[in-house]
RNA sequence: GACCCCUUCGUCUAGCGGUUAGGACACGUCCCUUUCACGGAUGCGACAGGAGUUCGAUUCUCCUAGGGGUCGCCA
């Protein structure tokens, strides 16, 4: 199998199969250098964040190195706001760059606004050279090769695209500023890029850029074009769609960004392993972007959540505590125990999938004042004997020494036997005045959690409002 | 309109000429159970259509249909 490009020293092999088995020890020899090239246009959206994502671990899995660009040449469009927006998402998930904003690095700046004189500079090489003419308007066009040219990809394999048609490609607006395609190019050369992984809305054009890295006599990085991530009714997702925007769907709605580091890495990709659930150490290592799909993937919320829950119970209470803290406080809860709002939080993981449903599942473990769910409070004015049966398990709380979740379940269990009931027809009523709800973590848990003296108030309380 | 990419259960996918077409999510049923869940078991459910190559096509080729993308002085 010949190579079918050399770059920097480097061979790749078209071939799959020689390609995989290449892989490993491969990229061991080379420098890779890979980027995230975001447009400052609005929140970081979750098809962006993938292609980081391949590229982060393309270069994690290769020893290579991770850069952010930051491509804000539209001065209309962008602003700082979104850009902060972005950076933020992706520390989020986790998706450290080496090079770029807050990072430094050897071929800034990383902000394309700040790239004028490089931009220039790269154009009077076109002008040199004859490929490019001013018209009338002051625009700049790029001439093309009008020769066909392939686009080696190592997700869509070779690509053909005949000599174009098209007219000659703008580069330089009348008043100065660059075209996308161009800077593009300029910053991929200029940075050394060795690959380029992008959405595959970008491999039409694709063709234009490598007619300009030819035209400035420099070698195009190796692409792979990712398939794109769709609605679940299979349209474009765009920035108004459930769960397109980062921040706004999943770090504000209680995900953990493991979660969506794993769901985001499965859609377009199948590691060779067992499982789906796989840690962002395994993930790096199985990296290997001949896998990578060439099919859209249509996003699927339900899943996203599922990979949450799975995430959400590996966690320990203190972890747990740690990422829902902030939801229970945005609720209006305060924390005054850690120790007690640990367990409290932890004893209801099995019953979510998202951070933000914690608060409602733990309310009454952080106030007194908790409300009765209307079909709570029917249930216990339904028959005269619940309040009997209340009165004799607090009596039975009240002789207790020892409060714990055995001594307490005991305590309720002799308290029904003691009335001919079984535990089962005791144990609602209890948590309904205990917590006001009809479901929960275990009413013995409940109790020892809230402690002796509060229980015996609770159920007091709650029987003054049965009568 | 032209060009490019794609097409296996509802969704994400395994499969790389011969399989009872496998798994995950979702959904149904059963078990477990003080509630809600978790968990366990089980069920439902797919090769877009048509030619061709072949002893044999989900798998290879072509055509059609459908979906997506690109053709900007947006990125």
């Amino acid at each position: 199998m010949p190579c079918s490009q050399w770059g920097r020293g480097i061979c790749f092999f078209q071939d799959s199969a020689h390609y995989y088995t290449q892989f490993t020890t491969f990229y061991f020899f080379i420098m890779t250098r890979v980027r995230f090239a975001p447009s400052p246009t609005g929140d970081l959206h979750v098809g962006g964040a993938r292609t980081a994502l391949f590229n982060w671990l393309f270069a994690r899995k290769t020893g290579g190195t991770f850069i952010l660009r930051v491509e804000d040449t539209d001065g209309a469009r962008n602003t700082e706001e979104a850009a902060q927006g972005i950076l933020k998402g992706l520390r989020w998930l986790g998706l450290d760059w080496d090079e770029g904003p807050d990072a430094g690095g050897n071929y800034g700046p990383y902000f394309q606004s700040q790239r004028k004189a490089i931009y220039d500079a790269y154009l009077a090489k076109l002008e040199a050279a004859g490929r490019v003419y001013t018209e009338d308007s002051g625009a700049v066009r790029f001439k093309f090769s009008r020769t066909p040219i392939t686009v080696h990809d190592l997700v869509c394999g070779d690509v053909m695209f005949a000599a174009t048609e098209e007219p000659d490609m703008t580069v330089r607006r009348p008043d100065g500023s660059y075209i996308f395609h161009f800077v593009n190019v300029v910053d991929d050369i200029e940075m050394k890029m060795t690959h380029v992984f992008r959405g595959e809305d970008h491999l039409s054009n694709t063709w234009k850029h490598i007619d300009l890295f030819n035209a400035f006599g420099a070698i195009p990085p190796t692409y792979a074009h990712i398939p794109l991530i769709l609605n679940p009714d299979g349209t474009k997702m765009s920035k108004r769609d459930e769960g397109s925007a980062v921040e706004k769907s999943y770090m504000n709605e209680g995900f953990l960004p493991e979660a969506v580091f794993n769901y985001l890495c499965l859609l377009g990709w199948t590691p060779r392993t067992e499982g789906e659930k796989l840690t962002r150490e395994a993930l790096v290592n199985l990296f290997d972007p001949a896998e990578i799909h060439n099919a859209n993937a249509r996003f699927d919320m339900h899943k996203c959540q599922w990979f949450n829950a799975q995430y959400l119970r590996a966690l320990s209470a203190e972890e747990l505590l740690a990422s829902c803290r902030r939801f229970i406080e945005k609720a209006g809860y305060t924390i005054t125990d850690d120790a007690v709002a640990a367990a409290a939080v932890y004893s209801v993981k099995e019953k979510v999938s998202l951070l933000t449903e914690i608060p409602a599942w733990v309310h009454y473990f952080f106030r007194s004042d908790y409300p009765y769910e209307d079909d709570v409070m029917i249930k216990l004015k339904a028959k005269p004997e619940n309040a009997t049966l209340l009165k004799a398990a607090a009596d039975g709380f009240r002789t207790l020494t020892d409060w714990s979740e055995a001594t307490v379940q005991t305590a309720i269990e002799e308290a029904a036997k003691a009335h001919s009931v079984k535990p089962g027809a005791l144990m609602p009523l209890l948590r309904f005045a205990l917590s006001g709800q009809s479901r929960g973590p275990g009413v013995n848990t409940i109790a020892h959690l809230i402690g002796q003296e509060s229980t015996l108030q609770r159920i007091e309380h709650t029987l003054g409002l049965i009568g």
